[in-house]
RNA sequence: GGGGGUGCGCCGAAGUUGGAGAGACGGGGCAGACUGUAAAUCUGUUGCUUGACAGCUGAGUAGGUUCGAAUCCUACCACCCCCA
């Protein structure tokens, strides 16, 4: 993997640059739409490329390891062409889902045992597991087993769990670096910040996550209920800890708003489900706010859902019409909805690059974070 | 034409040996939530008035019996079933 920096913003800490994967390269900032099972729900591979312009995606070790499992996907010569998707794959460690699946789940010193949310079965996710796993999936970027404490968490089991994510870091670093792509081409490993929302605990974290020397790093346990201010304070005292050169990944993040405020503070890399699970729940973000689809004043609205979306299915198709799909529960409203928000969300971090090429990012910023807070 | 049955909420549907219904449950409607996806999910609300307390109206229609009726009786109306 490689990275190098174009452009730094002379009015924050936003800047751009292009990282570059055995499947591509990538222009940051970038947002990465999450395809958790191989897919990114609702949405086909071909519009994720064609429409959408993602330049990379996610999947989730935790998922696809229960779902097809790892011999599948060995069987197939990798996710890549499992799911016939070409540019660049990262895969989240399973780390959130000892968030997410706190109910079924024992966090020791050797690992996590999870009980499966789909047949009840047990299963063991050491760091060194963790690692074989990606390896498996065949990622461009891995990440580093890890538990993204939940919020609120009191001090000592934040930095109890921050502590025993930087033992597992080690064991993942040290299984990476013993291992090689089992496709034929090189993976790149990311550790992950943690800390909870304790400045002292986060700029430790920060400068151990940077001592280890890898070629990325991502800051979690973040946008798990915290208020916002708690989100940028912390993403900014961590960002100023991690190396310039090498791209920051802040993991689950979030709103436009959210996406725009991180790029301000340094962030090049983010992922969120908030474009494609909203999308599926009738909720679309436009440049100039929000707009709750179900609401019953769009019932006779027969205007464009979008008339400035990238989306042809936006340009094309009324809000009435998107309304009655979402109403009446057909797939296509889910599909038409996912394919706006990510081509939204795709749209907003390239003005972001754009803006940050051309030196006014700052004030571009802030005058999109109005109309973003809109409620349409 | 004769016989039988049913009739309350936006819809379907509980409940009554006559004793305080704004009335379970489901659907629909309206609104909210959702941040490294156990989520095409979840929550609230859904007669009228009030910010709330509270009050008002309400069991097809009109009468009757009774201390008291959605529940019993009579007539009428509507719908369903059977016979002709």
């Amino acid at each position: 993997m490689n990275f190098h920096l174009q452009h730094t913003d002379p009015g924050s800490a936003a800047r751009a640059g292009l990282l570059e994967t055995a499947h591509g390269k990538i222009e940051t900032p970038i947002f990465m739409p999450v395809g958790t099972h191989g897919a990114v729900r609702a949405i086909h591979q071909h519009e994720l490329a064609q429409d959408i312009k993602a330049q990379i995606i996610l999947g989730n070790t935790y998922h696809l390891y229960l779902r097809p499992g790892t011999e599948v996907l060995r069987q197939a010569g990798g996710l890549h062409k499992f799911m016939g998707w070409e540019r660049p794959i990262l895969t989240d460690s399973g780390g959130y889902q000892v968030y997410s699946l706190s109910s079924q789940r024992k966090i020791k010193e050797e690992g996590v045992t999870f009980q499966s949310h789909i047949d009840g079965s047990r299963h063991v996710f050491t760091p060194e597991r963790a690692i074989d796993i990606q390896r498996e999936i065949g990622a461009d970027i891995i990440m580093a087993l890890d538990e993204c404490t939940p919020y609120p968490c009191d001090y000592r089991y934040a930095a109890n769990s921050m502590q025993l994510t930087h033992r597992w870091l080690k064991r993942c670093c040290d299984r990476f670096d013993e291992t090689f792509g089992c496709y034929g081409y090189d993976q790149t490993f990311f550790p992950i910040v943690q800390g909870s929302t304790y400045p002292d605990l986060r700029k430790q974290s920060a400068e151990t996550i940077a001592s280890f020397g890898r070629e990325g790093n991502a800051i979690g346990g973040l946008s798990v209920g915290e208020p916002e201010e708690l989100l940028y304070e912390m993403t900014g005292l961590v960002c100023d800890i991690l190396p310039k050169e090498k791209p920051r990944y802040l993991m689950g993040v979030g709103t436009p708003v959210n996406i725009l405020e991180a790029i301000a503070l340094g962030v090049d890399m983010m992922d969120c489900v908030l474009p494609t699970r909203n999308a599926r729940h009738g909720l679309l973000y436009t440049a100039d706010g929000i707009m709750n689809m179900r609401n019953a004043k769009w019932k006779d609205d027969f205007s464009p859902i979008d008339e400035n979306s990238t989306s042809h299915t936006s340009r094309a198709h009324s809000k009435a019409y998107l309304r009655h799909l979402i109403i009446a529960g057909e797939y296509l409203g889910a599909q038409v909805a996912t394919l706006h928000n990510l081509c939204f969300f795709l749209w907003l971090v390239g003005e972001a690059r754009k803006h940050i090429m051309a030196g006014d990012f700052a004030s571009w910023k802030a005058g999109m974070v109005v109309r973003l807070n809109q409620r349409l």
